[in-house]
RNA sequence: GGCGGCGUAGCUCAGUGGUCAGAGCAGCGGCUUCAUAAGCCGUGGGUCGGUGGUUCGAAUCCACCCGCCGCUACCA
């Protein structure tokens, strides 16, 4: 046996300060469908996800509700990890950076980038604001009109001892390594604005802090700690065994795929490059940066940037229990093209859920599967020895299917989905107007058999397609009957080289006790 | 200020020199009733932001203008 292809993928870790919003939701759904789609393809996969605890915020926000701040990151790590559940985020591993190993990963990290020769001790000036007990940068100030924005007090000139990271040094690196992988930045856009900004020149970052509890203790001058970004980024290895499983960290890395919003693009493919380039360790294949999801105000019709201050904040719990985290899902997938920005609003959401959930691929669902039960008694006599019928015909499936992947692989997710319902769901429902199976039953059974049988295959069909995107629908529409392939076993290639069945088909779902089946996807009674 | 992007039917967008400018959703009309009042068929005359230019011919290339947005070193 060869060995199998690893995949290894992460997303941003988060500031516990507040309860994740369906902003930071939409770039866990996009990882997750990566991390399922690879799974379901034949990769051993590991997702990594995490919250980034060691910020003075964080200490702040602790002290402000009374509670011990280590204790505090633990809970808000449950709370965070409560909602990816409920969302069905697959992750393997949820660090906490402020977790024991990450600190020894960090402290092993920093001492031997020192030992290299890349960072060096120099004094850090500028712009103090006692309110915040932090620095502030100059567009901050000058954006606040000469103030701290937060404490509208005069910020103060001061400057402190710390260390630098030699950033400056690795420009020439950095520009050789975008060039020879045209693939690192996604998407473009972002590739541009990275090149442009290094072009431009880099300087020596701060990365440590003076005179701070709570954080990472730098480990050839214990009177520092790490400042934040310096240490976020380690996760991304702390988090696979480097500082305590070397073998197990050898063995994944390279991350394949950095998953960020495109706030964070620069630290991600600028420092975060320029500080493996420093220890010595390989470069992660590609960062994807992901668009930012806003409120549509539905009075006004404004597009509104998510914050606690407009009050606009969708909690993704009241969209989950209000519908699904398959709805959830499939909204954000489907109508937020996942490099570029996207809308939210109940509306639309209605809408969306309606047309296609709903109408769409619910009612497909429903129509052919009452229409077996009924006169067919959910078995399909003969239909062992059946191919898939005409269908397809008027396209090439498998284009289709590798079309479809393609895009998933380009994290081009509405692309995806739009295809399935474009190329096969809307297919199936003309296909099922034009023969008519319901009339055909009460002249040519086996006709009618035979044209089921085919609207059948293209819900196995879609249930393959959609397995990374909708997990439970997919599995419930699968289940419904007895294809040969096991679940668990099913890839894109079965969609299009039929695996042969053992029985006739059958199904294996029954109505319930008011007759009807129960329905994927109940729609959405507007006003 | 500098660099870059965008502005196409009510909404979201595709289309980058050449058949009458397209798709989905919404709306409207019809058919149908297997199905979640779902489905199918038909229906889009929108100054392709504005003006000027290049060309036999531009939404598609160039210039300028208007409007929106991103980046310009520590916010998901």
């Amino acid at each position: 046996m060869s060995e199998r292809k690893r995949f290894y993928l992460t997303t941003a870790i988060d500031y516990p300060n507040s309860r994740p919003h369906i902003g930071t939701a939409f770039e866990k759904i996009g990882a997750d469908v990566q991390a399922r789609y690879r799974r379901m393809e034949g990769y051993d996969v590991f997702f990594l996800m995490g919250n980034d605890e060691n910020t003075v915020k964080v200490a702040r926000r602790a002290t402000e509700l009374g509670l011990a701040t280590k204790a505090y990151c633990d809970e808000m790590a449950q709370q965070f990890q409560d909602v990816w559940r409920a969302l069905d985020i697959s992750y393997d591993y949820f660090i906490q950076t402020s977790d024991p190993r990450h600190h020894e990963g960090c402290r092993k990290f920093m001492q031997l980038v020192y030992d290299r020769g890349y960072i060096y001790a120099g004094t850090y000036r500028g712009w103090y604001c006692e309110g915040c007990e932090s620095f502030k940068t100059e567009t901050e100030i000058k954006e606040a009109g000469g103030v701290c924005p937060v404490h509208r007090t005069p910020p103060v000139e001061r400057s402190e001892p710390c260390y630098y990271f030699a950033l400056s040094r690795f420009q020439p690196a950095l520009l050789d390594y975008y060039e020879r992988h045209p693939d690192f930045i996604q998407p473009e856009p972002r590739r541009n604005e990275v090149i442009s900004l290094v072009q431009s020149g880099l300087q020596d970052v701060n990365i440590t802090r003076i005179g701070q509890d709570w954080g990472i203790r730098v480990p050839f001058d214990e009177r520092f700690t790490i400042y934040v970004w310096f240490d976020a980024l380690l996760n991304y290895i702390t988090g696979i065994g480097y500082g305590w499983d070397e073998e197990r960290f050898r063995e994944w890395w390279p991350a394949d795929i950095h998953f960020i919003g495109k706030d964070i693009t620069r630290f991600h493919c600028a420092l975060w490059p320029a500080m493996l380039l420093a220890a010595g360790l390989p470069l992660p294949r590609r960062v994807f940066a992901h668009g930012w999801v806003y409120i549509k105000n539905e009075q006004t019709g404004a597009v509104e940037k998510i914050s606690k201050s407009l009050g606009n904040v969708v909690e993704p719990m009241e969209i989950i229990t209000k519908f699904s985290s398959e709805a959830f899902r499939y909204y954000f997938m489907r109508e937020c093209p996942f490099p570029g920005d996207g809308e939210f609003s109940w509306s639309r959401f209605a809408e969306v859920y309606n047309a296609d959930l709903a109408n769409n691929l619910g009612n497909l669902y429903s129509r052919v599967i009452t229409l077996i039960l009924r006169h067919f008694e959910g078995h399909l006599a003969g239909s062992r020895a059946w191919e898939p019928g005409e269908i397809y015909e008027e396209q090439d499936l498998e284009a289709t299917v590798q079309q479809v992947q393609g895009y998933i692989e380009n994290c081009e997710y509405q692309l995806a989905l739009q295809r399935i319902w474009q190329y096969i769901l809307d297919p199936a429902n003309r296909y099922a107007d034009r023969k008519e199976p319901w009339k055909l039953v009460k002249q040519d059974l086996e006709a009618a058999a035979r044209v089921l049988f085919d609207l059948v295959e293209s819900l196995r069909v879609t249930a393959i397609l959609l397995k990374p995107f909708l997990p439970r629908t997919a599995e419930r529409i699968y289940r419904s009957f007895n294809f040969s392939r096991d679940w668990q076993q099913v890839r894109c290639e079965d969609c299009y080289v039929y695996p042969r069945p053992v029985d006739d088909l059958r199904c294996l779902v029954r109505p319930g006790p008011d007759g009807k089946l129960a329905p994927l996807f109940p729609r959405i009674e507007i006003r």
